[in-house]
DNA sequence: AGCACCTTAACGCTGCGTCAACGTTC
DNA sequence: TGAACGTTGACGCAGCGTTAAGGTGC
């Protein structure tokens, strides 16, 4: 029986090994609502069900999860998340399957460095903005906000773009 | 005149020097409909309206909807992206702005940053599965695609996490 | 005059979040 | 037995996409 008012230290594990929607929901970082979710879309299948109903899922399909809650993460909508756990799929032989699969691969990873250079050429220019927003810490100009166009900080030559947006303003 | 089937080589700039939501749109890389939408949304203003009811944006505003594009392709939500456009409003001195301001920057980059780092260990793995998917190019197994789970390329050490998914399977 | 461009209004879609009401597990 | 956990609906929401029907700019 549990002791209430004690939380199990170990997650305890099914005598038969597979997942409960719960367990797979915590060890992938998502939810249970978006493992019903994706098993409605056909991206998820559980091994059985218990004879009450509760869904029962093999480690597999856990590593499977992961995988699909990290490339929605990468920013890929659910249909390109199924292409690419699907690329084994719909080739006569294993040599087809791997070159389709080595070329498809391929641009994902090129959006992903795409997007991996936007994140950063941002991430970049928010901290020179932060950097350059340290001189307005000691700021002491009474017309601020109104004029901060006019101030040396704002009008000193290169100013990140972001900081442009966000201080170079008459309001 | 305009001389129809001759596509203008440069963007016609209004005389008064003001942007069409159409520019607006195209400068940003965003769609009509985008820039309409942030209007509504309080993100974007337009100076004023033709006659006719056209929107009319300032540079300035450009330069909003584009840092704003940025960010919502880096993966902050509207709210977010409100929030940090906003940085500058409610606070009486630059003093206090300036100092809200870089506290509030520095948990965006830190978010930036973490995601950053799982597009680069995602892309990763799946370079590494792209690389060892190419050993299947010359796969000659006519058990293709039940046995890969029992072939030397899938049981051979490191395997790439992604690839363990990807092939790994009976189906 | 004619064509590219813009307008509002309205509905559609993705990817879940969030109840409610109720059943299961151990 | 009771606390934790799971089930099926059903509706809600963000952030636009996408027509439709029509007016504007030059």
């Amino acid at each position: 029986v549990n002791v209430p008012g004690r939380k199990p230290k170990t997650q305890r594990r099914r005598k038969d090994g597979f997942l409960t929607t719960g367990e797979m929901a915590r060890l992938s970082k998502s939810t249970l609502r978006t493992v019903r979710f994706y098993e409605e879309q056909g991206l998820l299948e559980p091994i059985s069900r218990t004879v009450g109903g509760h869904r029962l899922f093999r480690e597999a399909e856990l590593a499977k999860l992961r995988l699909m809650s990290d490339l929605r993460a990468a920013g890929f909508g659910l249909e390109e998340v199924r292409e690419i756990v699907d690329l084994k799929r719909g080739h006569s032989t294993g040599a087809d399957a791997a070159r389709r699969a080595i070329t498809e691969l391929g641009k994902k990873i090129a959006q992903m460095h795409e997007r991996a250079r936007l994140l950063s050429r941002l991430a970049a220019d928010l901290e020179a903005s932060r950097r350059q927003l340290d001189a307005c810490t000691r700021c002491e100009d009474p017309r601020f906000p109104v004029n901060c166009g006019q101030c040396h900080v704002m009008t000193s030559a290169p100013l990140a773009k972001a900081l442009r947006v966000l201080w170079n303003t008459e309001s």
